[in-house]
DNA sequence: CGACAATACATGCACATGCAAAGGATGCAA
DNA sequence: TTGCATCCTTTGCATGTGCATGTATTGTCG
């Protein structure tokens, strides 16, 4: 069960490589959707939650972003229209991200290039 | 296809967290040897090469960075007397990096640890 | 009640990266 | 030689990210 190291670097090289690959064919095919990759996995995760709503620190779990990070991308989108911050009532210091109508539709629009890119680039 | 898309997305997301996952472990691990990640590869690939030597291009083919990224990658190294820059005698516009000893020899310390990450993250 | 820790999110700052353009050396043709 | 294309590397700029910190709110313990 011991693997060389030359064996480990190799499977750690490919993995990179694969992931590298598939980043850089999402990135160029939404683009053309003006989105990012992490911008379209906010819209995926809200699109998919209860109610098209969802708190900061919960999207946070879900999407490979820093607590920073994520304040900001949804501070992009909300400035484009596609989500809108609402206080959480019962705790004050939440937030909730909740899917607009023209998230929605931009998200639906985006979804099938997503799945496109994946299927020809996952095997 | 709606199954397919979730078993797609699934998988790329399973990707992304393994990637991710490794990444950190190793950018904390390298971080004891006041090492990146691109900067240890860039390390690896010049002590694999005949006479510790590689031109800026070929370095690029490996390692997964822009040549502007790359340029500064070395520029670092160089700075800390990892590395040297030395022009090409056959062909006057090429650089060649080298590895220096202390470079070796700093390489050679991380490498365990290098090596002991992957193994811990990779199945 | 009052002070202090914990939580949730936003922001200042530094840094690595990619893209596009510049910089510098060489080769080639007229 | 001069002029221009080519090759290789570096640099200017904009962007996205993480870390550390700030601000507001909530929870806890004496």
């Amino acid at each position: 069960m011991a693997k060389t190291e030359a064996v480990l670097a190799e499977r750690w090289h490919a993995l990179v490589e694969q992931h590298a690959r598939i980043t850089i064919a999402l990135e160029r095919a939404l683009a053309e959707h003006d989105l990012g990759i992490s911008e379209f996995e906010v819209l995926a995760e809200l699109a998919s939650a209860p109610e098209n709503e969802c708190r900061m620190q919960q999207l946070s779990g879900t999407v490979h972003l820093s607590q920073s990070a994520l304040s900001r991308v949804v501070g992009r989108l909300e400035e484009q229209g596609l989500v809108c911050r609402n206080m959480c009532k019962d705790d004050r210091r939440g937030i909730f991200a909740s899917l607009t109508p023209a998230g929605r539709e931009r998200y639906e629009h985006a979804r099938p290039t997503h799945s496109t890119v994946l299927a020809q680039n996952l095997r």
